[in-house]
DNA sequence: AGCGAATGGTTCAAGCGTCAAGTAAATTGG
DNA sequence: CCAATTTACTTGACGCTTGAACCATTCGCT
């Protein structure tokens, strides 16, 4: 506990990460509740359904899914055989590699995208973007840029279609 | 669609919010499984015990606990529970008001804080706080605050015995 | 070619979180 | 000073996530 241990944090360092802990968790809460509300789907779900609408043929193998959006291939399955039921997108078996499925987003799907954004991206914007000027937020950018080298050292998780 | 519909983002703003959700999942994931693995806690186990570690007398209110670790009070109450069981808490009743109940960490509880701290500091350092300067992180504290204006305008997650 | 290891995916049980309903005590206000 | 409301918390049912076990297919090696 005193100020120089390695292992403890500066006043200024705990304050700041005490703050990061409030916006980690209650961040994700908000935009669960306001997709939740408005349109029927948790966020992990939007995340899912955006991914496919993004990729050109809205089509993605399940494990390269599971990196985008940083979930476990069973957690990814669970909700990809639920948003199937509900006809938001099909599994195809993948003829390249007979051990691959590949979720294929329905115009059920994406038109479920479509009527959930508007909404989302006004609370991102509300949330996160507004609140911060030009700078602020490329701040903000270049600090998760740095965090996400440790915490994805492979950029697995970093869309391929989007540039730098 | 079109590139100054309000209602979307930036190319931008757009990567940046991109990567601000990577580092939403996967941090919480990454400091889970540490705490999980060295210390058999949740993070949010080890939030609850970390806030009445650092408060006088070792004892809050459910209420307050649940807003300063951003939880329902249904989710903190079962996890009062949990934590109660395995002796690393008890609850009392407040003798201030017959509805309330106090969380208290007991000397298990300590222990447990003291046993499991030093992994997650290493941990947060390496993910968060090394990565970044000083400058950087005061800036990412600072993009935070915005956040946290809108997240939470009351500022009831904030704990009121750590100065600005 | 063939064997062992790795990869892709599914499933099930156990645990946890959420939401709605319920209890009890305190506060408000008429 | 009593009824209605609000606050503090608990509980139970349900749904979701996790982790382990499992099967099938493909890759890597020799």
């Amino acid at each position: 506990m005193t100020p120089k241990d390695p292992r403890w944090l500066t006043a200024e360092q705990r304050l700041a990460w005490l703050d990061m802990v409030r916006v980690l968790t209650r961040l994700p809460a908000t935009l669960d509740a306001q997709l939740e509300r408005d349109a029927g789907l948790s966020f992990f779900e939007y995340h899912v359904l955006s991914m496919l609408s993004e990729v050109p043929g809205h089509t993605l193998r399940l494990s390269r899914l599971a990196q985008l959006t940083s979930s476990s291939l069973s957690r990814l399955s669970n909700v990809v055989k639920r948003l199937e039921g509900r006809g938001l997108l099909r599994r195809e078996p993948d003829p390249a590699d007979g051990r691959a499925s590949r979720a294929v987003l329905t115009d059920a799907g994406t038109a479920a995208v479509e009527r959930a954004a508007p909404g989302h991206v006004t609370a991102v914007r509300e949330l996160v973007v507004d609140p911060l000027d030009a700078v602020q937020l490329s701040q903000l950018h270049a600090a998760h840029e740095r965090i996400l080298d440790r915490l994805d050292p492979a950029s697995s998780s970093r869309p391929e279609w989007l540039e730098t």
